[in-house]
RNA sequence: GGGAGCAUAGCUCAGCUGGGAGAGCAUCUGCCUUACAAGCAGAGGGUCACAGGUUCGAGCCCUGUUGUUCCCACCA
């Protein structure tokens, strides 16, 4: 309390330290405490590639405010922190820098590889973790995690081997999706469509009979190399008779038959669609429907095998270019359109997809499916926004089996070990050392490794220790909340609610907080090669933590995507000065021995705070509850600045500097009660800012992030108060406007004179309204001789300006006359609705009492002005 | 082709269970009033995209239209 304040509140001066005083104190830290209510949220692991973006900061402030929230309201509250090991993205990181440097991976082998992995982790996987830290995160990083620690990968282990076991991951040849830049196979779901533009090839296929041709089209020509069979439909009354014929493939020469299948549709094209079952999923399929067989033509980096030496080494949009002058030279090439078509493109990379037949593990998902979905259904887990349930229903209904291994070396290696003697496959979660079909030694662990995701999709519990029986997994296990962006659905929030019920038999999480993206000012995804990227470091560093978070959380409703705009942040910044200097008003104004409790003796305005603030505290709480973060802040705000601050603070001084010591005592501890709640209110949404104030003033406990969070008490409703009180600041409100209209100096002090039926609240507010309203003195009786004079009506009084000298009266008619013009239609509007006898029927009560009350008040109101017009036309 | 979101003040966005439209920024006027000029007191500014419907009453609920953004989908 003897504590200076500075003028104007300096961040980052405040936040390092504070955050300091916050790990020193262990408050993070979730103690795991029998019998109490427990709150959960694991963190959706940023890459340990990744460096913090606005898409970050949005979602750990998000997650920061609920844990904040839910831990000073009593909870045993954990928020489990870690990063994911992202297979892809940091193992392309390494193999570029080693390209740099001249190396590949086979130079250094495996072995070699990981090292160098596990160094790169060591020296850049904790960067993102300090970023968390500069934004506030609360995190209990005593239970850290990393996606490929030991504990994760016991349990990608257990939940591999347990799958397998129950015939829920095989090992098939399937056709994938292929990054021929990644050099591995990727799930359906990291497969990116876009539109691209290209050709339509119409090329002549010869019938081996000589006779004719059969004509189609294709967009990949390249593929033709592959071809082992020409499709059409069979109801197609055009191609009836060629079913089983033969053609010849141009520039290959081999013969393929012509086949029927639903699949080819009549309309498009020409109806006949070319068969390469090893680079097109569809043709793929009806290549198991006929037994087709199946030519691979590319090699692992999309170039044409050697199995064509005239294209062999050529990548596929070559040995395009060149099976198309041969088709040409040939004669085969009939015509070229333009044409737009999707192209799967990797969400990595943006290379293009190359379909492909190999031999990969997949998780059989129907089975995993129908209870993710009953869970949802049943409510167990909901979404917010509901509507994203649409999208996690729509992914699980129409899911196909996962590829879960990947060519890499940079993740979990699969478990699976084949003989070489008996040639079966032995699963296990401990290293294997002989086959356990035939017992053979002659053994070797596949190279691949699993999708990211696999181990992601385990991360709410295996974050907690499972699959060991442990404390914390019993403790805090469901979790219960998760909170993401919308873009993950299918990636994440869905694989972790199959893994979860499949082998916890629980849902994960009770509650999936669904939030959108952060764009730039001008509503474009914020992108790299785009170059508008915001780094919130920049913005912390110029701004401070709690008004990025605050702009972050204000204005921003679940679901829906914002904008980055920097004057919101300026704003956000304003305003946490703004609380800052309040907190200067107050320090300056306490005395020594200061405590916080409320005193008997309230006073009008101290009243019609509390209750004012009483209410703030249960909408807040109910706001955040239903997880309406920018509700929240909102009120806060408004309560803060307008309440607090522009009309208590102001109505204060007059006590403080006054002569009455118990008044002004009062007014000091309600000062001091109202302020400790606001900043604890706030505190969640600035953490740094609410605990360096509530540190210099008057306080019980450690930390306020500690603290008790303030409770809704019936008892301090004051309504008759607040309305009285109110009425008063209308008064004050409206000689304010009338003496601007007016032009009225301040420095000169008018004579107030107030007639009204409520002359006690009015005595009552005599001195705020000296103060607020520039009056000289205030007088307040029943009625008053209707003065030589301005006059002004609220809801409650009738206001005399003695500032006969100010007033020009041609302009004072012309005010007054648009007043009545208002005040008439507001008595149209009133009287409408009361004279509909349906309205009066069928309203609420309450509402038709208070539009009578209203239009009781506007009646009077023309009343009055038609007076005071005529009264001054007769002056004139 | 299917699905979803959005359309509200000049700009960016709120608007919770339907009861006379709100904030921040910008603009205009007047103030350095002893917490704060990153501030104070005021002002102006909106047919809530359009058309129907339900209702005593619609920015909010229903139907359709237009514009826009996104997601999904194997027409080669």
């Amino acid at each position: 309390m003897s504590k200076e304040l500075a003028k104007q509140y300096d961040p980052n001066e405040v936040e390092d330290r504070i955050y300091k005083k916050w790990l020193d104190g262990n408050y993070f830290h979730a103690k795991c405490e029998e019998g109490k209510q427990t709150y959960t949220i694991v963190i959706p692991p940023p890459n340990i590639t990744g460096q913090l973006h606005m898409g970050h900061a949005l979602d750990n402030t998000l997650q920061d405010i609920l844990i904040r929230f839910k831990r000073m309201q009593g909870f045993d509250t954990l928020w489990l922190p870690g990063t994911d090991h992202a297979s892809i993205a940091t193992e392309a990181k390494i193999v570029e820098a080693m390209r740099k440097e001249g190396i590949t991976k086979d130079d250094i082998g495996r072995d070699g590889f990981l090292k160098r992995a596990w160094e790169w982790k060591r020296q850049y996987g904790g960067r993102i973790i300090e970023q968390l830290k500069k934004l506030g995160s609360s995190c209990d990083w005593e239970r850290e995690r990393f996606t490929l620690d030991e504990g994760c990968s016991e349990a990608v282990k257990e939940v591999f081997v347990s799958l397998y076991n129950k015939g829920l991951i095989y090992r098939g040849e399937r056709i994938i999706n292929w990054c021929p830049h990644c050099l591995t196979s990727i799930s359906d779901a990291e497969v990116e469509y876009e539109e691209q533009a290209g050709h339509f090839w119409h090329i002549r296929y010869p019938f081996t009979d000589g006779s004719g041709y059969l004509e189609l089209a294709t967009t990949r020509p390249e593929t033709l190399l592959g071809d082992t069979a020409v499709a059409v439909n069979p109801n197609d009354e055009r191609y009836k008779d060629i079913i089983g014929k033969t053609l010849d493939l141009p520039i290959v020469h081999r013969q393929i038959p012509v086949i029927a299948d639903e699949y080819v549709e009549i309309e498009f094209g020409t109806g006949v669609v070319k068969i390469t079952p090893a680079h097109d999923p569809n043709d793929f399929e009806v290549g198991l429907r006929h037994n087709l067989p199946v030519i691979n033509v590319m090699t692992d980096d999309a170039k044409i095998t050697a199995d064509y030496p005239k294209y062999a080494g050529m990548d596929r949009y070559e040995a395009r270019k060149a099976i198309v002058a041969d088709l040409e030279a040939e004669g085969a090439l009939v015509k070229i359109e333009d044409y737009n078509h999707n192209v799967g493109t990797c969400y990595r990379c943006s290379t293009t997809v190359e379909p492909r037949v190999s031999k990969q593990w997949f998780v059989k998902m129907k089975p995993l499916a129908t209870p993710a979905i009953n869970a949802v259904k049943d409510g167990e887990t909901k979404f917010v926004p509901q509507r994203f349930e649409k999208v996690y229903f729509h992914w699980l209904e129409n899911i196909r089996d996962w590829c879960i291994s990947r060519q890499l070396w940079w993740g979990h290696r699969i478990p699976a070990w084949y003989c070489a003697d008996c040639g079966k496959i032995t699963v296990s979660k401990t290293d294997a050392t002989v086959c356990s079909h035939c017992g053979s030694k002659n053994i070797e662990q596949d190279p691949d490794t699993l999708d990211t995701w696999f181990s992601s999709a385990l991360w709410p519990f295996s974050t907690l220790g499972w699959p060991k029986e442990t404390q914390d997994f019993k403790h805090y296990y469901p979790t219960n909340t998760l909170v993401t962006g919308y873009d993950i659905i299918p990636f994440w929030v869905m694989r972790m609610m199959f893994s979860g019920l499949e082998q916890t038999g629980e849902v994960p999480f009770n509650t999936v907080l669904i939030h959108g993206l952060v764009r730039d000012s001008q509503g474009r995804k914020m992108s790299k090669s785009l170059g508008n990227g915001v780094d919130p470091l920049e913005v912390i560093d110029k701004y401070g933590a709690d008004a990025l978070r605050f702009s972050l959380a204000t204005g921003n409703s679940p679901g829906n995507d914002m904008r980055y705009i920097p004057e919101r942040v300026e704003s956000s910044r304003n305003f946490a000065n703004k609380l800052w200097n309040a907190a200067r008003y107050l320090l300056m104004n306490l005395k020594s021995d200061q405590v916080l409790e409320l005193p008997d003796d309230l006073a009008l305005e101290d009243k019609w705070i509390i209750s004012k603030y009483n209410r703030l505290i249960k909408e807040v709480t109910d706001n955040l509850d239903k997880f309406e973060l920018g509700l929240a802040v909102q009120k806060l705000y408004d309560f803060i600045w307008d309440i607090y601050c522009d009309w208590y603070i102001e109505i204060s001084k007059a006590r403080l500097n006054g002569n009455n010591e118990a008044s002004a005592n009062t007014a000091r501890a309600v000062l001091t009660f109202v302020f400790d709640g606001i900043l604890k209110l706030l505190h969640p949404f600035m953490p740094f800012i609410t605990e360096e104030i509530w540190q210099s003033i008057p306080h019980n406990g450690e930390s306020i992030m500690v603290s008790e969070w303030p409770k809704y008490n019936a008892n301090l409703n004051f309504e008759s108060e607040e309305t009285d009180f109110e009425k008063i600041m209308s008064a004050i409100r409206a000689i304010r406007n009338r003496r601007n209209e007016m032009n009225v100096p301040p420095s000169r002090k008018a004579k107030v004179c107030i007639a009204t039926t409520d002359v006690n609240v009015f005595k009552n507010g005599q001195d705020f309204i000296c103060r607020l309203a520039s009056a000289q003195e205030v007088e307040v009786a029943n009625n008053f001789d209707l003065p030589d004079a301005v006059c002004i009506i609220t809801d409650s009084a009738k206001i005399y300006l003695p500032l006969a000298d100010l007033v020009d009266f041609s302009a004072e008619i012309e005010r007054l006359e648009k007043e009545l013009k208002k005040a008439e239609v507001d008595k149209e509007f009133f009287e409408k609705k009361l004279n509909n006898p349906s309205f009066v029927a069928k309203a609420p009560e309450q509402l038709v009492k208070t539009q009578r009350k209203q239009l009781a008040k506007v009646l009077e109101k023309i009343e009055m002005l038609n007076s005071q017009i005529s009264d001054i036309k007769s002056k004139m």
